[in-house]
DNA sequence: CGTTGTGAACTCATTCACAGCT
DNA sequence: AGCTGTGAATGAGTTCACAACG
């Protein structure tokens, strides 16, 4: 763990290392260095702790992870730990994403500003639904699912996002997977199964409804998020 | 560890001291339970470890903590199971929320079943933009900001949904507390400062993209989901 | 048999506490 | 003085492996 880490684009300092958690942290690490654009251009591991929510340890052991970044006695320089974060997770280019499934959900995530602050584009809008495609939303023309596979390696697209019902998940997401994406985020409550070398984020916002009920009904303590 | 647990409503085998990751899984079984909706009437950990994606033993040891459930040999009677996981999470009733920014991602969320399914209704609606104030979606009227604290109560809504933009979304919370909620779903990226009782859940969707475009770029291994 | 429930081992994650640099 | 980086200690969560039971 002696390695002088030089070199602007190195040996990555083995960031497959990094547990779920770690990752997650790193994001909003990211998000909080940006809102609060501190201009002295410092920030300490407390201050980011407190801005997420965390033990002021917890933020050094994360950001000791990513290299040398800290001075000692100052703090961590906000603008390149930023840029040190952003290449860790991969979003210091942008990512092609396609959206299947054209409902409200859909709609909402288009016009995320989220999405292309960090980078992500959604370059493809797909429905099975006859009356909705053609329809333009946001510049993007809806197609039709059946023509995803040959759309997605078209549009270079890596990224899938799946809004759509449970049943047609599994089926659309092999159409992705057959297009060439990588990566798919899905909004449907069902398990996808998919080739190892495909990655699958879950979200599944029931869920997170039946989380906040439970500690409620306990009064769970804990932190929050 | 051997006390007869017999009583229908009993000491609720301490549920409170389910881990934040088993509480999720509950959520998961039950998801599963609902859907493959098996006649013969039982299921056994494998069954339930491979349609959500975790280990057997990670199932019983889950399952082992809400009481003796299941029939050695035999395996776990699905709707005694699905009974079980409904209290423990307390979702064996319904709950009233309100929701507050009434943007895309508000109307996703008014018509996803997934809600009213697992016993969640909206019951307000509310945002601080006079253009949508008086707006009638899914038969609910869309009201002022101004006038949570006193509308929450009279609605008697013990949750509130924030899909307002970050900068609202501290003294919208604040405002729903003020009304009575005792838990908030929020969809803002920002860490919401509440009191101890007020039970916080966070949802970031940018923070879901990053993640798997870490995954993506490190093609990291490991579970999905 | 087949399948649960669970002690014990193990792995992963977090906090403590302080040496080391600025 | 202030704040990071990190070994050591602790805690949480998961898997192993098998006895117990229908």
């Amino acid at each position: 763990m002696d390695d002088a880490v030089n070199e602007r684009r190195g040996p990555d300092t083995d960031a497959a290392k990094l547990s779920r958690a770690t990752v997650r942290r790193l994001s909003q690490y990211l998000r909080s260095l940006g809102s609060s654009d501190r201009a002295g251009g410092t920030v300490s591991s407390l201050d980011l702790a407190r801005s997420v929510g965390v033990s002021a340890a917890q933020v050094r052991r994360d950001l000791a992870a990513l290299g040398h970044l800290g001075q000692r006695g100052i703090g961590y320089d906000a603008a390149a730990l930023a840029t040190a974060i952003r290449r860790t997770l991969g979003i210091d280019r942008t990512w092609r994403a396609v959206l299947v499934g054209v409902g409200n959900l859909a709609r909402a995530l288009l016009r995320y500003r989220g999405f292309h602050d960090q980078g992500f584009f959604i370059v493809g809008l797909f429905d099975a639904d006859p009356a909705k495609i053609g329809q333009t939303i946001d510049g993007l023309t809806v197609e039709s699912s059946a023509s995803i596979p040959i759309r997605v390696a078209e549009l270079q697209a890596e990224l899938g996002i799946l809004t759509v019902p449970s049943e047609h998940a599994q089926p659309v997401a092999e159409s992705l997977i057959a297009g060439g994406v990588k990566g798919i985020l899905n909004f449907a409550p069902v398990l996808l199964r998919t080739p190892d070398r495909v990655r699958v984020v879950a979200v599944d916002l029931a869920i997170q409804l039946e989380q906040l009920a439970f500690r409620v009904q306990h009064a769970d303590p804990g932190p929050d998020l």
